[in-house]
DNA sequence: AATGCAGTTGCAATATATATGCAGCAACGT
DNA sequence: ACGTTGCTGCATATATATTGCAACTGCATT
């Protein structure tokens, strides 16, 4: 989406699309409908997976270059607190995507890929091991590492 | 410990007790026993959890104040890459630990409280699921979230 | 016990990720 | 249209982690 778009969009404010469905969240949680905001919810849309801050500010900054990196930081941060987001810490710094049904990660430690889960295939399993230790495990938003399948077969054919 | 015991346990190099054990580990991996090593490995099997960075380095600097902070980072680095430690990310920060028999950790996102469940324990459960999705999982070192028995009492009270 | 060398260390400088104080500006309800 | 409150940009601060280099030390060899 060139800027020009966006900005109409952002300007219309008609709620509709992608743009649309975020704005509403916003919305509803009384979080004002800015262009840092809403390019972040947008650029997350695109990209379908989880991002660091630098590579989202970064993908930010090509459509609205004035829009500031801390902004980002505190942006990300807000809605990951309200709940728009989901993060995911790896390697040092923390990963944002958007939260939409209920999912845990697969991260893949040779390839960096990062895979969903529903979290209601994975829970179940879970919470029955993990209630024996008296913990309750949070039905969201864990990560857990190990070989995606591209991975696993590179390695085999490596031997 | 007072330094003059450990001092005199490291010169000696017998291999008695816990430093004895961990000493043998540096030895198998080629690694030399050296006084920063060992302390951090004595440290860490008297705190019993995984511990970051910085308190590692204090309660080291405790007993051997020229221990530099810098060399427990490469420390902990080089003995997780040996397999010796085992690491979790949290909080933008990185938790060293023995590496022991297998297990996984539960982290309460309100106390801070580190629990482990041992890996055999859990690894059935998650590898029946990830299978399907074409993933195999670390089976040790997984990081899952919640809340432990004693936060789960509390909030349930001060409802 | 003395010796040589590679692995280690301490220090200081540096990179990287994230947080924040403040003055101006813009979104939203009225 | 307008004022208030929340948001933003900038500059700066902090915290975690990394690295270059010269000096040193553990360990194998003699």
């Amino acid at each position: 989406m060139k800027p020009k778009d966006a900005a109409t969009a952002f300007a219309r404010g008609d709620g509709s699309g992608v743009n649309g469905d975020m704005e509403k969240i916003l919305i509803r949680l009384g979080l004002r409908r800015t262009i840092p905001r809403l390019t972040i919810l947008e650029v997350l849309a695109e990209a379908g997976t989880h991002l660091s801050v630098l590579p989202l500010h970064r993908r930010v900054a090509d459509t609205f270059p004035m829009v500031n990196l801390s902004m980002v930081y505190r942006n990300v941060t807000v809605m990951s607190e309200h709940g728009v987001l989901h993060s995911v810490e790896h390697g040092g710094e923390t990963l944002f995507g958007l939260a939409e049904t209920p999912h845990h990660h697969l991260l893949c430690e040779k390839c960096g890929l990062l895979a969903e889960v529903p979290a209601d295939r994975l829970d179940p399993a879970l919470a029955s091991v993990l209630s024996g230790v008296g913990f309750e495990m949070d039905s969201a938003g864990q990560l857990l590492r190990g070989r995606c399948r591209r991975c696993r077969h590179a390695s085999r054919d490596a031997r």
